[in-house]
RNA sequence: GGGAGUUUAGCUCAGCUGGUUCAGAGCAUCUGCCUUACAAGCAGAGGGUCGGGGGUUCGAAUCCCUCAACUCCCACCA
C-alpha cells in the first residue's frame, strides 16, 4: 500500500541524477530545431543560495522546461561571476582571520589565495541550484575569469580603446577609503545622516575685523579651500567682489568669486569651494580655474598639505578642527543638520569624493542603440513600467568608471613607461613593441602594467555572448556555431535593481559586438521580502535557508511557494504557508494517483455518466490549456500556476474523479480508465515545468515507460491534441 | 528638486482598450464532517460604498481633475 503522504526526498535526487546522466539538459546547435536560450544571471562565485536566487532560478527553470517540452533546443547556461569587490573582501577577511594582511602580500601571492578560495567555495551555489531542480546545461558552466573569458574582457578593452571610447582622466570619483577603491555612482548608497552644520568665519583680507561666514558640514576640509563663492545677485556680498578671504587656522588667502550656482537662501549664501573634495566644487573649480588642493590620503587620513592634524582620520580631524576654530573664535555657530551622505555598498564606509586617475568608458554614442531598441520594444521589459526608468537612465548616462583598485579581476592591459605614458597591449612583449613606435628614441623600455582591475560589470556585460564563444571579440571573428545558433538569447530573468548595472550594459555590448540584442525579453522579478515586508537580510535573520526548506517540504513545494504569488516586478512577501500550499498540492496530486492506480478495469461500455464526465472534463481541459498558454505568453507565471492548480485540484480531483469513481471494490470500464490515465498524463505534463520531480515520478508510475520516455522531454500539451479523440 | 509607480475582502494580489462570467482568486476566518485517494482532506458560509473628494457618461474599480498615504529610481544645497 502506498503511503497517503507523498515523500519528495525519496524521489528528487534520484530523478535529478537520472536526467543529468541521460543528457536531457544538454543542448547543441540543431538546424532542425528552434533554439530557446537563457543565460543565468551569474551569482557571485563565493555566494550561497538565498531566497532571491530561488525565485529567480525557479522562473528560469519553468521557462526552460516548457521550451524543452515544446520541442525547442532548450539551452540554459549556468555559471558564476568573479564579483571582484565582494570576493576580494571575503578573501581579505579570510586572510585577516589567519593573521595575514593583504598589504604584506604580493599581487601574485594574494591571487593565489583568492583562487584557492574560489576553488573551495566556488561551486557551492551551483550545487545548490541542482537541489532546486534547475535544468541547466552544466557542461557549459562558465566563470567570468575562465581563461578564455578573461581574454575576451581584455579584447574588448583593447577594442574599445582603439575605437576611442576608453580614456584615462583625472576625475572626481566616489572613493571608498576602507576598500581603497573607486566606486561607480551605482555602488554608492545614500543615506540621510544626522550631522552638524558649522558656520565658520573667514576674515576679509585687508579689512579691520570684517568677516565672511560660510556654512559647511565638513570643517576638516577648510585647508583645501580654493575660494569662497557667492551668488552674483546677492546684495549682501556685493562689496566683497575681488577681495580675498583668509582661511582660519592656516591663514591662507583665497579669492572671493561669484557664481549663480550658489543658492542665496541656503546657509549664509556663501559657499566654500573645495575642488579636491566635493563633486560640485570640482566643477566650479574647473570653471573658475581654481587650485586643487588634495589634503586627504587614500585611507581618509589628512596628509601634509592639510598642514594641521596630519595623519588624523577625517572624522577625528573634523572634531578637532571644530574645537580649534571655537578656541580661535572663528566658529560662529553650529546647527544640527541632516545631510545625505554616500556609503560604500560593500564596506559601508563613508564615500570620499576624490580626484584620481581612472579609466573611463565614454557612454554617449555606444549607448544609443541600447536606448532605441528598448524604447521601440524590440527588447521587452516585463513589466513594461520599467521602460520609463530605463529611458531616464540611458538618456542621462554618465561616463562609466571602469577601473577598480583591486587585484581580483581582469587586470587593465595598460603599460606605463617611467614618464607615465602608456600603451595598451595584451602582453609585455607586445607592449614593448608598441612602445618602440610610441617613443622610438626612448632610452628605457621598462614598462609596468596598470595595477587596477576592471569593474566586474565590465566582464559580465559580455555574458550572453562570451558564454558561447569568448573568442568572438577578436577582430574579424565571425563566431562559432554555438554563438550563431543560441545568440540572441530569448529571455533574461533578473532583479530590477541591476537593470542598469547589468541589463542595460549587456544590451550595449550586444549591439556593439553582435549587432543584435542579447535577449528578447527581460523578466524582472521582485525582491523577496519577509511577511512584514522587510528585505531578507543576514543581520535581521529573517531569511530562511532555502536548502532547509527543500529538505522539509521538497523542491517542488518550494518552487510552488515561490511562484504562486509573484507577479513580474512585484515584490514577493515570503510566507512559509505558501510553501505548505505547495506541499499540500503535491500531496493532492499524489493521492489522485493513488486512487486511480487502485482501480481494476473491465471491458464494458462506459456508463452514460462517465461519458458526460469525460466530455465535460475534456472541455475544461481545453479551456484551461488555452488559458495557460495565454498566461505564459504574457509571462504571468503565477497565474499560469494557479490555472493548472485549479484545473487539477478543483476540476480533475473534486469533480471529474468523484464523478467517475466506481463504488468501493468495483471495477471501472476500460474506456473511462484509459481516458482518465490520458487526462492524468496531460495534467502532469502541464504541471511539469513548475513541479518537475513529482510529475516525473508519477509519469513513470502511471504507465510502463521505455528508458528515455521521460516527462521532461514529453511533448507540451496543446489544445489540438484533444480535438482528435484518442 | 526631477521622474515613475502603488492604494480593490484580515493578508497577498487578478481585474487589458468603461456596460450580466465585475466586484474576483488564493490564503486566513467561521460552520459542519476522521464519507474505504487525500484532515497536507471534503462540503458550505461570512467578509469590500474598489484610498478621500469632484468631474465626464445613460452607465466608472476601469477615463479626467484634485487631495492624501506609501514605494522605487535619478540628481543633490555647502
Amino acid at each position: 500500500m502506498l503511503s497517503t503522504k507523498y515523500n519528495p526526498s525519496e524521489v528528487e535526487s534520484t530523478w535529478y541524477q537520472f536526467w543529468m546522466e541521460n543528457g536531457f539538459f544538454h543542448a547543441k546547435p540543431n538546424p532542425d530545431k528552434e533554439p530557446y536560450t537563457i543565460v543565468i544571471p551569474p551569482p557571485n562565485v563565493t555566494g550561497v543560495l538565498h531566497m532571491g536566487h530561488m525565485l529567480n532560478n525557479t522562473i528560469q527553470d519553468v521557462l526552460i522546461r516548457k521550451a524543452r517540452m515544446e520541442g525547442k533546443e532548450a539551452c540554459w547556461v549556468p555559471g558564476t561571476d568573479h564579483a571582484s569587490i565582494a570576493t576580494e573582501a571575503k578573501v581579505v577577511a579570510m586572510l585577516r582571520e589567519r593573521g595575514i594582511k593583504k598589504s604584506d602580500l604580493s599581487r601574485d601571492e594574494f591571487l593565489k589565495y583568492a583562487w584557492e578560495w574560489k576553488e573551495k567555495y566556488g561551486g557551492i551555489i551551483l550545487e545548490q541550484l541542482k537541489k532546486l531542480g534547475a535544468s541547466c546545461d552544466w557542461d557549459r558552466t562558465k566563470f567570468t575569469m575562465d581563461k578564455d573569458y578573461y581574454d575576451a574582457v581584455i579584447d574588448v578593452f583593447i577594442d574599445l580603446h582603439k575605437k576611442g571610447y576608453i580614456y584615462r582622466g583625472l576625475r572626481m570619483v566616489n572613493w571608498d577609503p576602507l576598500g581603497k577603491t573607486a566606486l561607480s555612482d551605482d555602488e554608492v548608497i545614500r543615506k540621510d545622516v544626522q550631522s552638524k552644520l558649522y558656520y565658520i568665519k573667514y576674515a576679509i583680507e585687508g579689512s579691520k575685523g570684517e568677516f565672511i561666514t560660510i556654512a559647511t558640514v565638513r570643517p576638516e576640509t577648510i585647508m583645501a579651500d580654493a575660494a569662497i563663492c557667492v551668488n552674483p545677485n546677492d546684495e549682501r556680498y556685493k562689496h566683497l567682489k575681488g577681495k580675498k578671504a583668509i582661511i582660519p587656522l592656516i591663514n591662507r588667502a583665497i579669492p572671493i568669486i561669484e557664481d549663480d550656482y550658489v543658492a542665496m537662501d541656503f546657509g549664509t549664501g556663501c559657499l566654500k569651494v573645495t575642488p579636491a573634495h566635493d563633486m560640485n566644487d570640482y566643477d566650479l573649480g574647473k570653471k573658475h580655474n581654481l587650485e586643487v588642493i588634495d589634503i586627504l590620503n587614500e585611507d581618509g587620513t589628512l596628509n601634509e598639505k592639510a598642514q594641521l592634524f596630519i595623519g588624523e582620520d577625517r572624522f577625528i580631524a573634523r572634531k578637532k578642527i571644530a574645537k580649534e576654530l571655537e578656541a580661535k573664535e572663528s566658529l560662529a555657530k553650529v546647527e544640527d543638520y541632516t545631510s545625505s551622505v554616500g556609503f560604500s555598498e560593500r564596506t559601508d564606509a563613508v564615500i570620499e569624493p576624490r580626484l584620481s586617475l581612472q579609466w573611463f568608458l565614454k557612454m554617449d554614442t555606444i549607448t544609443k542603440p541600447a536606448l532605441k531598441h528598448v524604447m521601440n520594444d524590440d527588447i521587452q521589459l516585463i513589466p513594461p513600467k520599467f521602460k520609463n526608468t530605463y529611458n531616464h537612465w540611458m538618456s542621462n548616462v554618465r561616463d562609466w568608471c571602469i577601473s577598480r583598485q583591486l587585484w581580483w579581476g581582469h587586470r587593465i592591459p595598460a603599460w606605463y613607461d617611467e614618464s607615465g605614458d602608456y600603451v595598451i597591449a595584451r602582453t609585455e612583449e607586445e607592449a614593448i613593441e608598441l612602445h618602440k613606435n610610441l617613443k622610438p628614441k626612448a632610452e628605457s623600455r621598462k614598462l609596468a602594467q596598470e595595477t587596477d582591475v576592471m569593474d566586474t560589470w565590465f566582464s559580465s556585460w559580455l555574458w550572453p555572448i562570451a558564454v558561447f564563444d569568448a573568442s568572438v571579440f577578436k577582430d574579424g571573428n565571425k563566431g562559432n556555431a554555438d554563438v550563431n545558433y543560441f545568440y540572441p538569447t530569448n529571455d533574461l530573468v533578473t532583479a530590477p535593481e541591476i537593470l542598469f548595472f547589468w541589463v542595460a550594459r549587456m544590451i550595449i555590448a550586444g549591439y556593439e559586438y553582435r549587432g543584435k540584442m542579447p535577449f528578447k525579453n527581460v523578466y524582472l522579478t521582485g525582491i523577496v521580502r519577509d511577511k512584514q515586508g522587510r528585505k531578507m537580510s543576514k543581520s535581521l535573520g529573517n531569511s530562511p535557508d532555502p536548502l532547509d526548506l527543500i529538505a522539509n517540504f521538497g523542491a517542488d513545494a518550494v518552487r510552488f511557494g515561490m511562484l504562486i504569488s509573484s507577479p513580474a516586478g512585484n515584490d514577493l512577501l515570503y510566507d512559509e504557508s505558501q510553501i505548505e500550499q505547495g506541499r499540500n498540492f503535491a500531496n493532492k496530486v499524489w493521492n489522485a494517483f493513488r486512487l486511480v492506480r487502485g482501480w481494476e478495469t473491465i471491458e464494458v461500455n462506459s456508463p452514460e455518466e462517465n461519458a458526460i464526465a469525460i466530455e465535460w472534463f475534456e472541455s475544461r481541459l481545453n479551456q484551461s490549456l488555452t488559458e495557460l498558454g495565454d498566461h505564459f505568453n504574457k509571462f504571468r507565471i503565477s497565474d499560469a500556476l494557479m490555472t493548472i492548480r485549479k484545473l487539477i485540484w478543483d476540476d480533475f480531483c473534486s469533480w471529474y474523479l468523484e464523478m467517475i469513481k466506481p463504488e468501493f471494490g468495483k471495477p471501472i470500464d476500460k474506456n473511462t480508465y484509459d481516458k482518465t490515465i490520458s487526462f492524468f498524463e496531460t495534467l502532469l505534463k502541464a504541471l511539469h515545468p513548475f513541479m518537475p520531480f513529482i510529475t516525473e515520478e508519477l509519469w513513470h508510475e502511471l504507465n510502463e515507460r521505455k528508458n528515455k520516455d521521460c516527462i521532461i522531454v514529453a511533448s507540451w500539451p496543446t489544445v489540438s491534441v484533444f480535438d482528435q479523440k484518442i
